[in-house]
DNA sequence: CTATAACCTATAAGATTAGTAGGTAAAATA
DNA sequence: TATTTTACCTACTAATCTTATAGGTTATAG
């Protein structure tokens, strides 16, 4: 029942391209080391969200990554489903799922459902600016529902 | 992401007891071949939720499992917290999480920990005789939240 | 005393996670 | 044009977690 460091890791590099690259396209190697996350292991990240259309990236001097959009049009939710592969909260609900022929006497699945719903939409309902202003009014949000 | 099979079974096994154990004890054969569950597999379930004093356990013919409390007094969070080790949504709130230097300045912990509290009274809403009555009102506990 | 069923310890295949290694391609600059 | 810089690409790996299985021991009922 976790969000691997995949994931975590997408939505602090998205939030440190918010912070630092205005317009300018912003180096791994500066993530790498205001992040303290390996650069290598960042390249794989940037990679996927590069394929999906969220970050753009440039080659050679003076090339980077930056955001595709501003902070407020990414939702977290977004960004996770991407990185993470899905938010199912189990596996009979996730991408690569079997029918599961105890479906229609299945006493769990509703609350499962139910779950992941709760998960989806809380997490659609924050957006890389909302945690880019956090100092402010630290942890307030998602809060509401 | 993702309950594992070890959680989602223990609340099948669970339910199991509470449908067919009034009084008496429950074999594991039968739970395994009610729930298509390798009675092995249940084996090591029932150890753990034996040990935390959920079920109890009666050896020798007349024995099997049943339920210490009734069903309307087990809550999903009680036993997936005891199964899955822990509903924290990412390592740093789990229980074997070492300090992070990060935290004073985590600009995602806040929402980490308001999701781990989404979770944890989502599942702590919702027992297992709600489960129970599931066939007539499918899927409607858990949705007020 | 025998059958039954929980209980206990150890092992193991498979999948996932969390990276690492080493190269290629494109762009800027000297 | 040569060199540096940076993204981009493919493959590999160590560690951990999941999902069990195997085989034996203990306690109880009849």
């Amino acid at each position: 029942m976790m969000i691997s460091t995949r994931g975590r890791y997408a939505i602090r590099l998205m939030i440190d391209l918010a912070e630092h690259g205005t317009s300018d396209y912003i180096r791994l190697k500066d993530i790498s080391e205001r992040q303290d996350i390996s650069q290598k292991y960042l390249e794989s990240i940037t990679t996927t969200l590069s394929k999906s259309g969220l970050i753009e990236g440039a080659h050679g001097k003076g090339g980077g990554y930056k955001l595709k959009r501003s902070p407020e049009e990414y939702t977290i939710g977004e960004i996770l489903r991407i990185t993470e592969g899905s938010l199912a909260t189990v596996a009979c609900l996730g991408c690569d799922a079997k029918k599961c022929e105890r479906e229609s006497v299945c006493r769990t699945l509703p609350m499962w459902k139910n779950l992941s719903q709760l998960v989806n939409d809380f997490f659609d309902g924050i957006t890389i600016a909302d945690l880019m202003k956090q100092d402010s009014e630290a942890g307030f949000f998602g809060a509401a529902l």
